[in-house]
RNA sequence: CUGCCCGUAGCUCAACCGGAUAGAGCACCGGCCUUCUAAGCCGGGGGUUGCAGGUUCGAUUCCUGCCGGGCAGGCCA
């Protein structure tokens, strides 16, 4: 009795066509969730449908499919309504049976059967050089979920961070240091504004003193100033001053690597391993975790980089121009081409982005997902660009934009950058709303919605968010089950037949709709159906619990609602899973 | 100026890749706790799905053009 009545439905009606209109067999049978009530459990429009080929009246030809359409217990009633749906009531039977499903399957209802598809996942990705602010919380909730959702539907996932540990960003975040370092020391050198100005700077220059004492003190003022253009004024905001400021910042780099010698690629090493172990335990700590972390560096390090270029290269789509190497996009959808190798023989960070891509082409995976912010748009075409110039399928390669979430405190605007220091880390967020209804709130629109998080509404009313309305429904049934006392092994022999409202079949039919809706948020990319899903399911339970009572006299009739209470709580629990939200036993 | 994303109830958002009378939450109004957790339930008002066309049995969904908002358009990442 474990059949899906959905696939069972699909071959009646495969049946009947074959019956009514042979020509037409290959016609996809859709069935679908009627909104209304009074429509019955599924529709199909399969008569609209063949009506255009047949040429014929779609009520008529619904009437001829209805007649041949085979008889089954599993039906109590068979309607043809509208235009030409057809409409298909289940005995009750048919709807209660899923619950001996969920309890005999427990955590693993829901969850497909493999698929044999191996998939990449990469996401966050931020670079390590200050802590995760709340833009990056979303693309962390919103990827961790998606890992799950994938991985329940059968899918084989792999959860990748991609770290930029090989760009200028991170020579800034080591200069930073070492210039808080040396101020501990006397040697005042004026701080640059387009440096990291984050007190977390400051702490690690405070570590790194309280470890070495004065060992990387080996500059004075004068050597380090030494060849800089010098800071313009600070009110001066014109593109010249803004050109200088990142010279002098360059300058400060280069004399920053002479003076240290070897010791730069420790205090570099130094700040990277600080930043990412905090993005680390920041991450794991909201229940974000990974499978790999990929170096940008270890691209360089095994000469991945040059070789991707030189393949580019060999395939005809790289030119010299202006002494830079440039990527012929153009030829493959992009607006312009672009630089590969810099004039200065530096390579680009889109050169370590097509070796990066390469590279995840050649470990295998059947998929490979990006999730970016949307910010970034416009380098889908030519990391596309770049892969189809490899030889390579980009239809492999999905990019899954997340539009950043805006942060708003005090009814205004929160600036969220990293350099100017005035932002609002994740760490602070979760702190003052709690993990739970953080990672349930972030998930709770679609990806490519713009998310308003307004900070005073989520902390003074986190008692009315949604996840709350989730968890108390699983601890109700908890709570529920423990005064009754008996084992939920014991349930699996409820006589379910005793379950008859509607409220009680409709609970059944929304369990029954989970796994199918897994694979929908799997195949869409969108965990929000889940999150959706899990309030209408509480929704559902809340109402059946107000209007009903579970712990009766009537033993029979007992243990059947316990025996759907328990089923209620797996899916409950299962769903939660996956968008890494606790299932509290009590609230 | 060009490209991409988005316009749905007062607010925040859904809507099963074209289906039937467009749904929830918040807010507002009125009810329900001596009985399994009131962080809950029941009922009510609230809409020209930005605008105008087009495609067809049928459009919030697909196409075109406007209007409005966001983001991009570096030898930065």
């Amino acid at each position: 009795m474990s059949a899906d009545p959905k696939v069972l439905l699909t071959e009646l009606l495969r049946t009947a066509l074959e019956s009514v209109a042979p020509d037409q067999v290959d016609t996809p049978i859709l069935l679908e969730r009627p909104k209304q009530a009074s429509h019955g459990d599924f529709a199909t429009n399969l008569a609209l449908q063949l009506a255009k080929p047949l040429r014929r009246n779609p009520r008529e030809l619904a009437g001829l499919l209805m007649a041949e359409l085979p008889a089954s217990p599993l039906l109590s009633r068979v309607e043809v309504a509208g235009a030409g749906f057809i409409n298909f009531t289940l005995a009750a039977a048919a709807k209660t049976a899923v619950i001996g499903e969920v309890l005999a399957r427990g955590e693993g209802f829901g969850r497909g059967a493999p698929k044999g598809v191996k998939v990449q996942v990469e996401f966050v990705s931020a670079n390590p050089t200050g802590p995760l602010h709340v833009g990056h919380g979303r693309g962390a909730a919103y990827g961790a979920s998606l890992c799950e959702v994938l991985a329940a539907a059968g899918y084989e996932v792999t959860r990748e961070y991609y770290v930029n540990d090989a760009g200028r960003q991170m020579d800034i975040l080591a200069l930073s240091t070492w210039l808080r370092y040396l101020a501990f020391f006397g040697v005042e050198i004026p701080f640059p504004p387009n440096a990291y100005q984050g007190d977390y700077v400051i702490d690690m220059a405070r570590d790194l003193r309280d470890a070495h004492q004065d060992r990387f003190v080996v500059a004075t003022r004068e050597q380090m100033l030494a060849g800089t253009p010098g800071l313009p004024a600070g009110e001066r905001k014109d593109d010249e001053a803004k050109a200088q400021r990142e010279q002098h910042l360059d300058a400060l780099i280069g004399n920053a690597r002479r003076l240290l010698g070897d010791e730069y690629a420790w205090v570099h090493g130094f700040a990277l391993n600080e930043q990412l172990g905090d993005g680390r335990d920041d991450l794991g700590e909201f229940g974000v975790r990974f499978d790999k972390w990929f170096s940008e560096r270890s691209l360089f390090d095994t000469g991945l980089v040059e070789r991707a270029v030189a393949e580019l290269e060999a395939r005809g789509h790289v030119y010299l121009q202006d002494g830079a190497r440039w990527f012929r996009s153009t030829a493959f959808g992009d607006e312009k081409d672009r630089v590969v190798q810099r004039e200065n023989g530096l390579y680009t960070y889109f050169a370590s982005d097509i070796a990066y891509h390469l590279n995840k082409y050649e470990r295998g995976f059947d998929r490979i997902i990006d999730i970016w912010g949307a910010d970034h748009h416009g380098y889908i075409a030519r990391v596309k660009g770049a892969i189809a110039a490899l030889g390579l399928p980009p239809e492999k390669l999905e990019v899954a934009l997340v539009q950043f979430a805006v942060l708003y405190r005090n009814g205004q605007k929160t600036s969220m950058s990293t350099r100017s220091g005035e932002f609002v880390t994740l760490r602070e967020l979760r702190r003052e709303v709690g993990n739970d209804a953080c990672r349930f709130f972030y998930v709770l629109r679609k990806s490519d919605q713009h998310l308003d998080f307004d900070l005073d509404l989520a902390k003074s009313q986190s008692n009315e968010n949604p996840v709350y309305y989730v968890q108390y429904a699983h601890a109700r049934v908890c709570s529920v089950l423990a005064q009754w006392g008996g084992a939920t092994t014991e349930l699996a022999a409820a006589e379910l037949g005793r379950l008859e409202n509607e409220r009680e079949l409709a609970l059944c039919a929304l369990i029954a709709d989970f796994p199918e809706l897994l694979q929908s948020a799997a195949a869409d990319y969108a965990p929000h159906q889940v999150a959706f899903y899990l309030k209408e399911l509480a929704a559902g339970f809340h109402s059946w619990y107000n209007a009903e009572r579970m712990l009766v006299e009537d033993e029979g009739l007992k243990l059947a609602r316990l025996a759907l209470a328990a089923a209620v709580r797996q899916v409950l629990a299962n769903g939660l899973a996956l968008l890494g939200v606790s299932a509290p036993e009590s609230m």
